[in-house]
DNA sequence: ACAACCAATGAAAACGATTTTCACTTTCAA
DNA sequence: TTGAAAGTGAAAATCGTTTTCATTGGTTGT
């Protein structure tokens, strides 16, 4: 770990030791007050913004990748040898994973029909897990309308 | 228009009329500011949080939906008949539309597979477009990495 | 071991888009 | 016409994110 930053031209910290390890031991899709606040329960002193400059240089150094899923809330998730995509509950705010390595070469395709250099492919459906539709009330299809 | 409004619930008024037309005058992809500067054109007394307003309520009764990229801002953009994704580029912020009519019946079988109940589709693919690749450095592919 | 350089840290402040508050006005159904 | 409810505009509040700045500390070369 230290090597692979030395390569990429970063010191190694104590705290970045820690913060590292926090987010590789925490699950998937992480949000930086849950890293925070995992790293602080083993050192009170870690400060927010180092948390957050660190989260920022695992996305870096390419071992994770932002995900926005317009909560207003940013989350960093490991980068998985297969692609995947997300259903994402609007009521629990569960994450659920699904490979989506079939669908990379059509979307590879989209992209170089536009002379489009992709970086990155994010497919997301939202909307209600098993355990939320019960409580969620059904809001009418609204029929696309012109004026 | 008001009669449509007024089924959902809601009341016409001047600015909602100016703010709805404007809406639907600029072309896909709107923000909250652009939207403003077009409607403070013709009234310059139409406040921001009245823009904004409209623009949720716009998407409360069906007619637009929130587009989120990952660059700090929402984008407002009119519901299609066919359902689209996007080409963001991360250089110039422009975005391509391309049809995903065929990817849609994939990704709902993915969501009853999971007992997920669907209420809408993101497919989006960042990068470059062709103008910008020329300014853009590559970064070197990372490897992932493990420790 | 020491020096020097510069990245890294922590606290605090700044930022900026979004959202809410509040006093006032307007719409619309009865 | 009139009252209740919805809508408006300015301003302030929110809140996650990002930057600033003084200080600490890791790395490299001597
Ligand atoms: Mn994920
Ligand atoms: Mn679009
Ligand atoms: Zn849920
Ligand atoms: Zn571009």
């Amino acid at each position: 770990m230290r090597e692979f930053l030395k390569t990429k031209g970063f010191k190694m910290t104590p705290q970045r030791e820690r913060i590292f390890k926090a987010f590789f031991g925490l699950g998937q899709h992480v949000t930086v007050d849950e890293l925070y606040a995992k790293v602080r329960e083993s050192d009170r002193s870690i400060g927010y913004a180092t948390v957050w400059r660190n989260l920022k240089l695992i996305c870096k150094v390419g071992l994770a990748e932002e995900v926005n899923l317009g909560d207003g809330v940013t989350r960093y998730d490991r980068i998985t040898r297969e692609p995947h995509g997300h259903l994402f509950c609007l009521g629990c705010k569960k994450l659920i994973e699904f490979e989506t390595t079939e669908m990379v070469p059509g979307l590879t395709a989209v992209a170089s029909a536009q002379r489009f250099k992709p970086e990155g492919f994010k497919i997301e459906i939202t909307g209600y897990c098993e355990k939320c539709q019960s409580e969620h009330k059904e809001a009418e299809t609204p029929q696309a309308v012109r004026w």
